[in-house]
DNA sequence: CCCTACGTTGGACAAGGTCTAAGTCAAGGC
DNA sequence: GCCTTGACTTAGACCTTGTCCAACGTAGGG
């Protein structure tokens, strides 16, 4: 995730404790972390990080393209690192848990002019919803 | 609506004024109110009905079907009265205003076995976004 | 090594939603 | 019709998620 941190760099960000270690929690591919989440992970390597600077720091990555928001029902939202290949979502509507995944097909391109209402639309999520192996059981 | 009272009656609901307000102010197909825009709405009908009752009934609602909930980053959850023809949604980023659109094609079967991971898939919400005539102008 | 603009902090604040204890009333039985 | 009773409603406390602010701290250019 030191790529990251390079890009950040480049963009005149400066580089505190603070924002590396958020960087840090947020390395890897298949993570779904709520602010909570990164700020508790955060808080083991740097005690004194606050709420409101993860907050920040997830505000700031989101808007760069860095990192997705995943916003799922009655829940804490959720900051997705998996920015750069696109994919959709797979939701346990018991645990919560949340995996990526590929469907087939362009779901933008399934939304005949007609049905766009004037709208320019941009964007798409699916999120698929089930039970998880491990709460089937 | 009485349709919806009468559905209610049959299983086993004390028919309160309340519960009836709730019900009008939902009636209608391609409404998409907040909690709280329920709440005014009722108010007006009926002064000193509650928050909390809205809530509960509202909840009561979703569990037995009647009402969809449909939840936007960031917003309130809408609630959505159109449950029995299933559709998805178009959402404005700038205002927040939701339609109910219809896009080609089976979204569920879109995605493929192997994308499963042992989940039990059983449904599958498209979110389209984007802004709407009203907001470009 | 200094300076300063950018970043961080804790705590107040706000919105959306849940819960509870006490009071109210729909509706079935007489 | 009137009682009775458990389901329903109420106000407001409380919780979670998220935003905002003024004071303080520090990265990094010069
Ligand atoms: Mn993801
Ligand atoms: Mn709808
Ligand atoms: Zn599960
Ligand atoms: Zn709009």
């Amino acid at each position: 995730m030191s790529d990251l941190l390079k890009r950040l760099r480049e963009r005149g960000w400066r580089l505190t404790a603070q924002r590396r270690v958020v960087a840090e929690v947020l390395s890897g591919d298949h993570i779904h972390l709520t602010a909570d989440e990164v700020h508790a992970r955060a808080t083991e390597r740097l005690p004194e990080i606050s709420r409101a600077t993860v907050y920040n720091t997830l505000g700031e990555l989101v808007s760069l393209g860095e990192l997705l928001e995943v916003s799922t029902d009655h829940r804490a939202t959720r900051y997705d690192p998996n920015a750069r290949r696109p994919h959709h979502h797979l939701l346990c509507d018991r645990c919560g848990t949340i995996r990526d995944v590929h469907p087939t097909g362009d779901a933008l391109s399934a939304l005949p002019e007609s049905e766009r209402f004037g709208y320019t639309v941009s964007d798409v999520a699916l999120t698929y919803r089930g039970i998880c192996p491990n709460c089937a059981a």
